[in-house]
RNA sequence: GGCCGAGUGGCAGAGUGGUGAUGCAGCGGACUGCAAAUCCGUGUACGUCGGUUCGAUUCCGGCCUCGGCCUCCA
């Protein structure tokens, strides 16, 4: 089975080939650590984690190295900081907490690496030196800028000469840039700023360069994956690239570049700077994280994504769905060799087709709802729950799942019990009673033929 | 202005040059004391106008609408 990624670059689909099968590397940009995560920022996370687990699965756990960075040097931390009066410290810290303990909500699994961008100064301090001196940067007013005119393949990632980025720019070009697309590698920071020693005096890294150095120390000079969201690729991607193949004597710095598209609330970008947002923590109040990550896989990694109530209720149906039938196989025991589907894993090898790879999972229920004997009901109960796990779903007891949400389960169960025993006696009428007042408390039963079921939920 | 992407049935959402997935919701049936669940069946969906083709939702071109990037942003 050939996995197939869509590379932004080429803008084509192509056949993925990992430099080393026996260590396949993917970097994707993390958080800067300044506020709660959105249920946005979750989406590349999200992502990210499918495409690990699913590497994990083609070439082997141990073969597959995995950096996700922790950004906690940033200008909007020093305001957040100013303006809360708190030490930058304590903001990144919690907030890289929180980060983690909502991913770990979700399901998403901790990558290999994570590495923080104020543990690399030395690293990218060091490589700000080999472009100085390779002549694609230079110092200028205790700045140190990227020379974009140098590299002349800048502007391939994202598919734009620098006629245009000038003619579209809405910044002030600053004074002391040799050219208006420099980008700056280093800056001088105030005594009341976070900084460190540097050759060009006490300052602190420009965005885009943690990434390479990261990238470099973690991960090696080319890596096979780098990932991130749709905005990252200008400018960036479009910088790290300049920079680690500038200072790697034109090696290229990944072999395909991965892009989620964007979430959206009433077809808006969900953004911090419209504030549209939901945070990851608000949802978690309301929907169990599988109901989030199943809502967030529905559609292509690469197409928009609307988020609403409506999208999370049908998650939490279908998935209610899944996982019925798997609690309708309890009495059978997952087979010692189980594996995904071969229809599953072909789904997601064409370039992560998550919702084709679902109704392949709602084929194998279909097929578990309908088998006849207990091998085959074993064999595709193993194909359902090892599917699952690529997908980071249905790994819950399906009865801990069908019943969670309330305290009052032995109430439950005394209820349920004192109507099966008025069936029993075909006393319909209090029967019925029973199953109105369970009805009313959010409870729906299920009499089959192995006795009565109950789960909350209509 | 430049670049990029999207427009599929009530909703979500894949895919394809020629019987139009899948899920949710709806409807009919089986099953059930009645339900629920499950199963079976069921829907004149592919923005618009042209072109190519024996045949296009799928390829090409124009147009319309929407969104994104070009500044921080997942």
């Amino acid at each position: 089975m050939t996995l197939k990624l869509h590379n932004t670059m080429t803008k084509a689909k192509v056949p993925f080939e990992p430099a080393d099968p026996k260590r396949v590397t993917m970097y994707v940009c993390g958080p800067t650590v300044y506020s709660r995560p959105h249920i946005g920022n979750a989406r590349p996370a999200l992502v990210f984690d499918v495409v690990f687990r699913l590497l994990r699965h083609l070439f082997g756990e141990e073969h597959v190295v995995y950096a996700r960075n922790i950004t906690d040097i940033d200008d909007k931390i020093n305001a957040a900081s100013q303006e809360s009066g708190r030490p930058i410290s304590d903001i990144t810290k919690e907030m890289a907490d929180i980060y983690r303990g909502d991913m770990a909500a979700l399901g998403v699994l901790p990558p290999t690496h994570e590495p923080h961008a104020t543990a690399h100064i030395l690293e990218i301090i060091t490589m700000i030196e080999t472009l100085i001196s390779g002549g694609n940067a230079y110092e200028a007013e205790g700045h140190v800028l990227f020379n974009v005119p140098v590299f002349d393949e800048y502007g391939q990632l994202s598919n734009r000469n620098r006629d245009d980025m000038i003619a579209g720019a809405r910044v002030d070009v600053a004074p002391y840039k040799k050219d208006p697309a420099d980008f700056v590698l280093w800056k001088p920071s105030s005594d009341d700023l976070p900084g460190w020693d540097s050759p060009w005096g006490r300052g602190r890294p420009g965005w885009h360069i943690e990434c390479s150095a990261m990238i470099e120390k973690h991960l090696g000079q080319t890596i096979d994956i780098h990932g991130g969201g749709h905005d990252l690729i200008f400018p960036h991607h479009e910088n790290e690239l300049a920079q680690s193949r500038c200072s790697h004597d034109g090696a290229d710095l990944a072999r395909v570049w991965m892009h989620n598209g964007f979430l959206t609330m009433d077809k808006d970008k969900m953004s911090k700077s419209i504030g549209n947002i939901v945070t990851v923590h608000e949802l978690s109040q309301e929907h169990a994280g599988e109901t989030i990550r199943f809502a967030m896989l529905s559609a292509h990694y690469r197409q928009p994504l609307d988020w609403s109530d409506d999208l999370l209720a049908q998650a939490k149906n279908t998935l209610d769905r899944l996982y019925r039938t798997l609690d309708n196989l309890s009495d059978v025991d997952i087979p010692a060799d189980a594996k995904p589907s071969d229809a599953f894993i072909a789904a997601l090898s064409d370039d992560v087709n998550t919702p084709k790879a679902m109704a392949e999972m709602s084929a194998l229920c279909k097929a578990a709802n309908t088998a006849t004997s207990d091998d085959e009901r074993a064999h595709l109960k193993g194909q359902l729950t090892t599917s699952g796990a690529v997908l980071g779903l249905l790994q819950d007891d399906p009865q801990s799942w069908l019943k969670s949400g309330g305290d009052d389960d032995a109430e439950i169960d005394a209820l349920v019990a004192a109507r099966v025993a008025a069936r029993g006696s075909k006393d319909f009428a209090e029967s019925d009673r029973i199953r109105d007042e369970l009805s009313a408390r959010g409870i729906t039963l299920e009499d089959g033929a192995g006795g009565t079921k109950w789960r909350r939920g209509c």
